[in-house]
DNA sequence: CAGCATCCGAAAGGATACTG
DNA sequence: CAGTATCCTTTCGGATGCTG
């Protein structure tokens, strides 16, 4: 991605709750690649600006949910729209990025 | 800013530009607190990815202007969504940091 | 399952001094 | 003026192993 909200996951994450609550271990398949550690690290992140709620139900098994607050969904739209940039320069991008040194 | 495209001056600098071609001094001033090193560093990169381009004028003096491809104006409208997002917000986003651990 | 603790390497960002 | 060169600190992201 070209751009970032946070740090480098936060976008991603954000998108990845557009679609209603998601369990941590939800996130960590849709994130392939992101470590517990960082994963943990960039939803406290989200949630100390008050973007995600974090809701911890009291059943036997440990089981944590992540969902956006009103805030953390008013950035949806902005979101949407970088994205939506992003995908439609996305060729141009890399093929300046490789007529570079030329 | 709570984004970014690119490194930490990127969206700073393309900001900087949008009213029409600035000269190397006149970006370092306007962003205060950036070191020339890091000025080049990340106008290169905005060039490297086709966002800005670099005009040398041969007069006696040096004088470089950076100026904003076509592409790099693409950019300007998501990016006016993202800071107006955040102008709105900033606020909300500020006061969740405060009390935060409280 | 949902994390925390620890350690690590790479990269980012910056301070300072110097150059054509 | 428009950068380079050098050095340094901080931050980021990750790997691994352990815990309630």
């Amino acid at each position: 991605m070209p751009f970032r909200i946070g740090d480098k996951w936060a976008a991603m994450i954000i998108r990845c709750l557009e679609g209603g609550p998601r369990r941590f271990s939800e996130l960590r398949v849709a994130l392939r690649g992101i470590t517990p550690k960082v994963l943990t690290q960039s939803l406290r992140a989200l949630e100390r600006d008050g973007l995600v709620l974090r809701h911890v139900a009291d059943s036997a098994t440990p089981r944590v949910e992540y969902e956006l607050s009103a805030l953390g969904r008013s950035l949806l739209g902005p979101l949407a729209v970088m994205c939506a940039w992003a995908e439609e320069h996305w060729e141009q991008l890399l093929d300046a990025r490789e007529s570079w040194a030329g």
